[in-house]
DNA sequence: CGGGATCCGTGATGATACTG
DNA sequence: CAGTATCATCACGGATCCCG
């Protein structure tokens, strides 16, 4: 019985995955923040305050709806604070919370790994593609 | 002139988004790492050596075809070696280079903050939900 | 039998246009 | 200026087949 078979080896992978989830709730929290673009707005804040439009320009590829989107993210998990000014223009700016503050040296250490190794990743790369 | 406007601003930050990248390559880096199946996976290697099939019941959640291609991208970049033996069955084990393990401890890091922080982004979540 | 390539439906993502 | 709404696209995940 093949549908049978999978049938039950899907039950157990459910059964599996959802108990795994319940014993280590913090993986949906590290799914969260391994994200391309929680990384870059967190490296980007770690100047300091910014505001939407300064991030949008600094971050220099995102889309208006993926940074809205991760802003939103991180505001709701209490890492980013969002400050509205009502002025005309509005401007509203975008601050690490204290406990941003706690993963933000993480984060900009994955960005200075990432800045001093590109060389070597760059040439295994290259030793990859000519093997292949 | 709206759309000589708009194409005007397209052409002006797909020039802008090209000279980062071409200043700035690490940031394809910062992309590749910073991605959820790769922080699993270098997690899992910290502990040594695995199998295949032991990482896909690690991870527990991750398809097939993800984890084959996680670990494509990471060989290529030269931070896991792969090293199949042809048994019967065959046997593949995946292992961190010695530059893979010079990332490894900064994403540990990361998972370490998740598991200690889990509590208070939970707590956010819940004012956030809350407030809204 | 384990590792992995392929086809295809679905949800996330990006570009564009529009609003407070 | 800071978003929201809409639609096109693409990557992701699941099922299936393949190869050693």
């Amino acid at each position: 019985m093949p549908t049978r078979n999978a049938a039950q080896q899907r039950e157990e992978l459910a059964r599996a995955y959802d108990a795994y989830l319940a014993s280590c709730p913090a993986r949906q929290l590290v799914d969260r923040i391994s994200d391309k673009w929680v990384t870059l707005v967190i490296s980007a804040l770690s100047d300091g305050p910014q505001r939407y439009s300064d991030l949008s320009r600094r971050i220099a590829g995102v889309s208006q709806k993926m940074l809205t989107q991760t802003l939103r993210n991180l505001e709701r998990d209490g890492l980013v604070s969002r400050e509205v000014t009502p002025s005309v223009p509005v401007r509203v700016d975008y601050e690490l919370t204290p406990l941003g503050l706690t993963l933000m040296p993480l984060i900009v250490h994955i960005k200075s790994w990432a800045e001093c190794h590109m060389g070597k990743v760059a040439a295994a790369r290259e030793t990859y593609d000519a093997a292949k």
